[in-house]
RNA sequence: GGAGAGAUGGCCGAGUGGUUGAAGGCGCACGCUUGGAAAGCGUGUAUAGGGGUAACUCUAUCGAGGGUUCGAAUCCCUCUCUCUCCGCCA
């Protein structure tokens, strides 16, 4: 959500800018729009005005035993026309704010101007793509052939892009969730939260998701609940309508969750495997900021994803996602992505964006020094998508004979150093 | 799930139809006082949206949304949340 007055005030600005994010603003709309909310609340209010100071004059008269009757069906008319007028001034004020509402983030003056994906900037790439000397198995043949992993099951328990993980396959995943907290927590100073997996839709206009993406996300049916599409919602959320002391920034918290996408319009992307599900899990990173400290900040977050790479020895590249490929509330976003041997390619396994004032002005989040109280910088990035992780890990350390060795750094969690075929279930 | 009690400013807390955006206290800010501090005294201290170069002014907000009324923090209805007791449950 933008600054109304900055917005007013710069429009002509901000429109050149959001073409470069693809998003067409009509200026001359806006501003009629703009007017007419004006003149309406405008007259709205000076008849209110009215209403009250000849409610005052009756309360006097009627102190001085006059009869007021006439002056009650004066101001009640009055009455009457405010109940019509407003009506129509806040279906003009909603459909404003909506529309307000509706618009995306500016992107950073750093983020590279582009139209989708293709254009967008590699900033680093860290280690080396193994070279096998077998033909390498995606994960989606590894994992049921270890027993390890069932599409057949989930798919009758559940329906189609939903897994379970048996044995060792399902350790793995919870070594990685502890892994990644006690790095995060021990070496990178977040705190750790455990927060609801349901949301309510304050929460989800909040940091963005409502009102534009609805149809992305599940809904708990006669209920105001969601199922969380991220734990940037309910962690980010936390601090919703709530103003902070400065000297208690930044605030860093990571949070493992589930994480529920209904992926309406990716029918054919990732069909196979476990890349691209309605439930994944993943620990999330979330800070509050000062203005001035948000994209160092972000910087350093990135790191901290990047961090749990390294530490698996995973090899992957960092690229800065241009101005057409930005998510609706960023103002700048890196994506991490991970090598996979199975698709012969980087994958994204992070997201890392800084969202500036946008998410906290929508969500009520301040901070102060002093006296005044201004919205603070949110940020968000996975630090880790745990079942691309997942994937990461069978695919690059997978072995000629289809067993899959253990990156050291998770042996402790796991208790293994390779994985090897899983008795039969049944 | 049943019964009851609540929700007021940064905090505590008064207020059951008429200058109440809201007493009083605490906290905070500034000033006076002081050798300095404390105490004391004085002044100020919400947010959002309109209008105005500005001084300033108008509107809305006492959990949320409706209603009654010339007028609602106060009366009525619905909902949400919190607390207590009972039931149930991991």
């Amino acid at each position: 959500m933008h600054d109304l007055s900055f917005f007013r005030n710069n429009l002509d600005a901000i429109a050149a800018r959001l073409v470069d994010r693809g998003f067409v603003l009509d200026v001359e709309e806006f501003r009629q729009a703009d007017a007419r909310r004006r003149a309406a609340l405008t007259e709205s209010e000076q008849l209110k005005a009215q209403r009250n100071a000849e409610s005052m004059e009756i309360s006097k008269l009627r102190k001085q035993g006059v009869d007021t009757s006439e002056h009650q069906q004066k101001v009640r008319q009055i009455g009457e026309r405010i109940t019509a007028l407003d009506e129509s001034v806040k279906e003009i004020d909603e459909a404003f704010k909506q529309r307000l509402a509706g618009i995306p983030n500016l992107a950073h003056e750093s983020v590279p101007v582009g139209k989708n994906e293709a254009d967008n900037v590699e900033v680093r790439r860290w280690g080396q793509p193994r070279e096998f000397d077998f033909p390498v198995q995606p994960h989606w043949d590894l994992g049921p052939a270890l027993g390890i992993l069932d599409f057949e099951r989930a798919a009758k328990v559940t329906g189609a892009r939903f897994a379970v993980y048996f044995g060792l396959g399902a350790r793995l995943e919870r070594a990685l969730i502890n892994f990644m907290l006690d790095v995060h927590t021990r070496e990178h100073g977040y705190t750790e939260v455990l927060p609801p997996f349901l949301v309510n839709s304050a929460s989800l206009f909040g940091t963005g998701q409502l009102p534009k993406f609805a149809e992305d996300l599940f809904k708990i049916e006669n209920t105001d609940y969601w199922l969380a599409p991220t734990a940037e919602v309910p962690v980010t959320n936390l601090l919703r309508d709530e103003t902070v002391d400065g000297d208690k920034l930044p605030i860093k918290l990571c949070a493992y969750t589930p994480c529920f996408r209904s992926e309406a319009g990716s029918y054919g992307r990732d069909v196979r495997g476990i890349i691209r599900q309605h439930q994944f899990q993943k620990v999330e990173l979330v800070k509050f900021t000062r203005p001035a400290d948000s994209f160092a900040e972000l910087d350093a977050l990135t790191d901290d994803a990047e961090d749990i790479l390294r530490r698996l020895g995973l090899p992957f590249r960092t690229v800065v996602l241009c101005t057409g490929d930005m998510g609706f509330s960023s103002a700048k976003t890196f994506d991490i992505e991970v090598w996979l041997p199975g698709q012969n390619g980087y994958k994204e396994i992070s997201s890392c964006s800084c969202f500036e004032a946008f998410q906290a002005r929508r969500a009520g989040i301040k901070w102060k020094t002093g006296k005044k109280a201004e919205p603070l910088h949110t940020l968000n990035g996975s630090g880790l998508a745990v079942g691309r992780t997942w994937v990461a890990i069978v695919e690059n350390y997978q072995q000629r004979d289809g067993s899959v060795v253990v990156p050291e750094a998770l042996r402790p969690y796991l208790n293994a150093e390779r994985i090897t075929p899983q008795a039969k279930l049944v």
